[in-house]
DNA sequence: TTGTAAGCGTTATCAG
DNA sequence: CTGATAACGCTTACAA
C-alpha cells in the first residue's frame, strides 16, 4: 500500500528545473507572476517528469478538499442511481470529487459513516439516507462541514434541504377516486422500515381515506419482487380486487403481475399506483401509474445547494421537488 | 469552503491533556504503549473536545489514504448499481473509502478522470470504463496505483482484471437455435459506441452465424428504451419476425414491447435474448429470456482482488465470471 | 512510557 | 518576478 512512494515531488520539479518551490507551484496553480519562460521551463519538466501535484498535500495546506461526501443508503436503487447521476454530471462541471458512504439501511453502519464523513474532510456533505437526522446533520455542522439533506426538512446555519411533495397529489389522486369510483378498497402497501417518505405518504392516505369516511387497508409486503409477487398470487386467490398504492415500480410491478397471472384485469379488477415511478413504470405492462421527480433533477440541484452553502450564497435554504402524477394503464384515472 | 478552520487538532488534545503530540498519536491510532491512565486521560478530553483526526494529514503522513477511486461511465445503469453495490459493501467490511469518478462516455473525460485519480492520492482504483484501455492502465499503474480493470483483459505489474465470459454461451444458444428451429433470422441489435463487451458478442454473433451458414443481420439501435421501442413499432410494421439480440433489459423490452402491441406474438413470431439481464428481465411481461452476471459478486471480487493486489499477494491476476442463461418467456429456448 | 523533532507534499507570506 | 521559510495536522524514529 504504498502508492505513494517514489512519486516525483514539487521538490524535485524544482531542482531539475532550477527554481524554487514557490515558483513551481505558482507554475501549476496558473498564477500570472511568472516569467513566461520560467514558465515553460517549469512546464517542460513537469511534462518529462510525469509530475502531479498531491491532492492531499494540496488539500492540507489550503484547507480545501474540493472534495464532497455522498451518503445514501445503497447504489441498488434506480432511483439513487439517477440521483447519483444527477450529482456527479455538476460535480463534473464544478470540478469536485465525490466520496461515496453508504449506510446499509442499518443505524449502526450509518453512526458510522458519520464519523467517516468527517475525518474525510469533505467540503460538503449531502444525505440521502433516513437513518441520519436532524441532530446527526447537526453534528455534521458543528465539525463545519456544509450539508444538503434530502428528504427531510432539516434546519441549520450550514444546512440546506430538498424535500419531496408527495402528501398533497396523493390525497388530490385518492380525493378524485372516491368522488368518481371508491368502489375498490384503497390499500396501502407498507415496507418494513422504509423511511420517512414511506411514513409521510402513509400518514397522507390514511388522512385521505378518513377524510372520505372511505374503509383502507395498510398491508406488509416484502420490499423484493420475487417475494411480494408470490405473496400477491397467494393474495388473489381469495382477493379479488384492490386500489393499491405501493412505494416502489417493483412492488407495483409485481402486483399487475401477480394480478394479471392470477386472471384479473388491470384496471377493472385491480388499480395500481406506484410513489416512486423509474422508467421502469413505462416498461412493465400493463404500464404503471405513478408518482414521479425527477432524482437526477434533485441531485443537481443538491449539489448548487452545496456550493451556494459553502460560499454563504444560499438564500433559498428549503428547495421543494413536487411529484407529479403520471396515469398509465394500471389505474383507470 | 473553510470547512477545515476551526477544528479541534491533535495539538489542543494535547495541550489540553497535557501531554505531547505523539502521546495523543499514541492513542488515537490504538497503540499499546500507553498507560491506562493517560490514555484515559487523553480519551477523555478527545471526548470532551469532540476531536477527529484529520484523514487527509493522517494520509499524507502515512502515505495511505485507505481510499480507492472507482471509474464508471455513469450511475445511471442498473448492472452498474449492483457493481457499485458489491464495492460499497466490502469497502465497509474493509475500512475503505470510495472515491466515484464518472466518465460520461467521452475520451476526454476519461483521460480528465484518470488524472483526477491520480492526483486525489487513491490506494487503488476500479476501472469498469471502456473508454479507457490498456495504454491508460499502464499509465495508472506507473504511478503506483494497483488497479482492478473490469471486462478487459490487461496485464500489468500492479494490475488485476476480471473479464466476463458471454462469447462461449452466445454461440451454443445460437447454435442450439440453428439446430432445432432456426426459422427467423438472428439478428443484433448494435447500440453506437457501447464498447467492448457488445462488440465481442457481436463477433461472436457473427462467427456462429457463419459457422452455420445462416443469413443475419445487424440492426443499429438507440440506447434509450422509448426511441427504440418506437424504432420497433415502425420495424414489425413490415417485418413479422425475428429472433433478437439485445444489449440491455430495456432494448429487450423494447422490442418485446413493440412486437406485442402491433400484434406479434412472444415467442412464436418474435424471440428476444437480452444479454445483460438484470432482475427487471423478470418483472417485464412476457419476461426476457437473458445472460446473467452477478455484478454484486463482480464488484466484490474486483475489491477482494484489489486488496490483495496492494498487498502484493493477488495470485490469480485474471477470474472470469462466466454468463449463466435463463430462458424465460421471450424465447422458445 | 513519554517527549522532541523531523518529515509527508503542498501553499502562502514575506522579503528581496 | 522569484526564493526562503513557516504553516497545514498528523506519524514516527529516536531520545530521554
Amino acid at each position: 500500500m504504498n502508492n505513494l512512494k517514489d512519486r516525483v515531488t514539487i521538490y524535485e520539479v524544482a531542482k531539475a528545473s532550477g527554481v524554487s518551490l514557490a515558483t513551481v507551484s505558482r507554475v501549476i496553480n496558473k498564477q500570472n507572476n511568472v516569467t513566461p519562460e520560467t514558465r515553460a521551463k517549469v512546464e517542460a519538466t513537469i511534462a518529462r517528469l510525469g509530475y502531479k501535484p498531491s491532492g492531499l498535500a494540496q488539500a492540507l495546506a489550503t484547507n480545501k478538499s474540493t472534495n464532497i461526501g455522498i451518503v445514501i443508503p445503497s447504489a441498488n436503487y434506480v432511483y439513487i442511481s439517477n440521483f447519483l447521476n444527477g450529482i456527479t454530471e455538476v460535480a463534473k462541471e464544478k470540478g469536485f470529487t465525490l466520496s461515496l458512504f453508504s449506510t446499509s439501511h442499518s443505524r449502526d453502519d450509518a453512526i458510522n459513516v458519520l464519523e467517516k464523513v468527517i475525518t474525510s474532510h469533505v467540503d460538503g456533505a449531502i444525505i440521502f439516507d433516513d437513518e441520519l437526522d436532524e441532530e446527526d446533520v447537526a453534528k455534521l455542522s458543528s465539525y463545519y462541514v456544509p450539508t444538503v439533506v434530502i428528504n427531510n426538512k432539516v434546519e441549520g446555519e450550514r444546512t440546506g434541504c430538498v424535500i419531496f411533495g408527495y402528501e398533497h397529489n396523493l390525497i388530490h389522486i385518492l380525493e378524485q377516486y372516491f368522488e368518481k369510483d371508491g368502489s375498490k378498497c384503497p390499500i396501502f402497501l407498507h415496507v418494513h422500515n422504509c423511511g420517512r417518505l414511506l411514513a409521510r405518504t402513509e400518514k397522507a392516505f390514511v388522512k385521505a381515506c378518513n377524510n372520505a369516511s372511505k374503509e383502507y387497508k395498510i398491508m406488509n409486503v416484502d420490499d423484493s419482487y420475487t417475494r411480494s409477487y408470490q405473496d400477491f398470487k397467494a393474495y388473489f386467490k381469495t382477493h379479488k380486487s384492490g386500489y393499491f398504492i405501493a412505494y416502489r415500480d417493483s412492488i407495483a410491478a409485481a402486483i399487475v403481475n401477480a394480478a394479471t397471472d392470477s386472471g384479473l384485469n388491470i384496471p377493472e379488477d385491480v388499480e395500481v399506483i406506484s410513489l416512486i415511478g423509474t422508467k421502469y413504470a413505462n416498461i412493465t405492462r400493463p404500464t404503471l401509474s405513478s408518482f414521479n421527480i425527477n432524482l437526477q433533477e434533485v441531485g443537481k440541484r443538491a449539489m448548487y445547494m452545496l456550493i451556494d452553502l459553502s460560499n454563504n450564497e444560499l438564500m433559498q435554504k428549503t428547495y421543494k421537488f413536487e411529484s407529479t402524477y403520471v396515469k398509465r394503464q394500471s389505474t383507470k384515472e
